[in-house]
This record gives structure tokens, C-alpha cells and sequence, in this order.
DNA sequence: ATGGTGGATGGTCCA
């Protein structure tokens, strides 16, 4: 079973991208970030002709999360707990046969100390609390999406330069800590361990060309679904091409 | 401290 995770920053401006990238991978689930489009606009049409079920949870301009799978999901679930409206739509569930699937989009946090960095840290609070509820109920469970956190010295280009700042400060490594306590793998780990193997690069600043980038997305699996792991990788090639997104997608095989 | 770029939008906000 093949499962991507991409944060394609607009699905109408990468639907290209995104198509052609699918028809060559082949991924039974693709987990998508920030679409930007409301749930009416979506281009399904496009998606389905590839053989996917769609799940959308979007809305304008911002956020927006999605998932296609080559099967139905079942049991599909929007938003975190009780919460509802702009601003929030940035998870989508749903079980791909046995497997119990999250998709987030954690909030980016503007900068430290900040409103929007405060509001990250609650999020983060309340998709601990989420994960322990499905973790409980699903032996065979996957949390991936743009976390917007690099974990450790080795998911950075620079920690010297950047620990304490966005992305890379210690509450926020520790909310993330939380998460993973509920009983989660980061699956990159497990197969790969050298450093500057990043997922995002600012658009500014020849940032991909100079490789001056951040892994923050990430595939967390339970331990017994994170064994089954084959292959994982990011892929970098999307990143190379005219108007990309700002992420390159993670895949990951599961035996 | 600022600005560098890109997406959605039609002013700025967000990343």
C-alpha cells in the first residue's frame, strides 16, 4: 500500500502538477494540504478519472484538506472534535480498509510568541488529545500532513541559526513530542537517519536551489503499521518544475 | 529589523 502526503499550496494552480505526478507514483491514498477551494469547486472530475474516491474538507483562500484513495474510505470524520467554520478546516480522517488514516494541516504559527503561535500550540493540545482517542481505537493508524514542525537538529538546515524560531522552538518540538506519546512512529526515522533530507523550501532567496530547507512533513504510523514500512521517501522532483508548490510530497510503501 | 516570493484576492492576509 502506497500513501502520499502533499501540501500542494492550492489545488487549482497544481492540479497539473498533481496529475501527472499521481500517474506516474501511483499511490493507492494521497493525503493533500491546503487546497484553498471550498468543497463545491473542487476538481473532482479530474481526480475521479484516475480511478479516486475523493474526501474534501476546504474553504476559500485558505487551509483546505483532502484525500484520494483508489478505494472508498468509510467512516470519514472533518475537523478536530467539535470545531466547525474558516480557519480550521485542516483535518480530514477516514479508515482505508483497516487502516484509520489522519490527514492535518498544523497551523504555520507566524512567528514566536505571536497570536497565531499561541493558537498553533492549542491546536497542537487538541490533536494530542484526538490522536490518544483514535489511537485507542485503531490498531493500525496513520497521522501524516504538513506538521509546520521540524522535529530535531537533522530536519533543519541550520539549527544553529533557526532553533528557537518557528518550526524549530522547544514548545512546539515538545507539543509534537506529545503526539508522537500517544503511541506513533515517525516513519522517516525509522528508515533514514542522515540529516538535510528536507520536505519544504521557501519560494524566497533561491532557498530549494541552495537546499536552505525544513523537513516538516511528515508520515507517523503505530508501531505495528510502521514496521510494515518498505519504502519511504520525499520526493524532490515536483519541487524542480515551473510554479511548484513550496513542499515536494512524502511516499511511503507499506508491506 | 526588513525583505525576499507565491497564492487568493481585488485590501491585504497568509505562509
Amino acid at each position: 500500500m502506497i500513501l502520499a502526503t502533499w501540501n500542494v499550496n492550492s489545488i487549482n494552480t497544481r492540479l497539473t502538477h498533481l496529475l501527472d505526478w499521481i500517474s506516474f507514483v501511483k499511490p493507492n491514498v494521497v493525503c493533500l494540504q491546503e487546497t484553498k477551494i471550498v468543497d463545491e469547486k473542487f476538481p473532482f472530475s479530474e481526480l475521479e478519472a484516475l480511478g479516486y474516491s475523493i474526501q474534501v474538507y476546504g474553504e476559500k483562500s485558505y487551509n483546505g484538506v483532502a484525500i484520494l484513495s483508489d478505494k472508498p474510505l468509510s467512516n470519514v470524520v472533518r475537523g478536530l472534535h467539535q470545531e466547525v467554520g474558516p480557519g480550521s478546516r485542516r483535518t480530514i480522517a477516514g479508515s482505508y480498509g483497516d487502516i484509520r488514516i489522519v490527514d492535518v494541516y498544523i497551523p504555520n504559527g507566524g512567528e514566536v510568541g505571536s497570536d497565531k503561535y499561541a493558537y498553533k500550540l492549542e491546536w497542537l493540545s487538541s490533536l494530542q488529545s484526538y490522536m490518544a482517542n483514535e489511537r485507542a481505537k485503531h490498531e493500525n493508524l496513520v497521522l501524516c500532513g504538513d506538521f509546520n514542525i521540524a522535529p530535531d537538529d537533522r530536519d533543519v538546515y541550520d539549527p544553529k541559526e533557526v532553533n528557537g524560531t518557528i518550526m524549530c522552538s522547544e514548545a512546539e518540538r515538545n507539543a509534537l513530542e506529545a503526539i508522537r506519546a500517544t503511541g506513533l512512529v515517525d516513519v522517516f526515522r525509522k528508515v533514514h537517519d542522515q540529516a538535510g533530507l528536507f520536505s519544504w523550501w521557501d519560494y524566497r532567496m533561491n532557498a530549494f536551489r541552495r537546499n536552505i530547507g525544513f523537513r516538516i512533513d511528515h508520515i507517523w504510523a503505530s508501531p505495528l503499521m510502521a514496521d510494515k514500512v518498505k519504502t519511504i521517501y520525499i520526493d524532490r522532483e515536483p519541487r524542480k518544475l515551473e510554479q511548484p508548490s513550496d513542499h515536494a510530497p512524502v511516499v511511503a510503501e507499506f508491506l
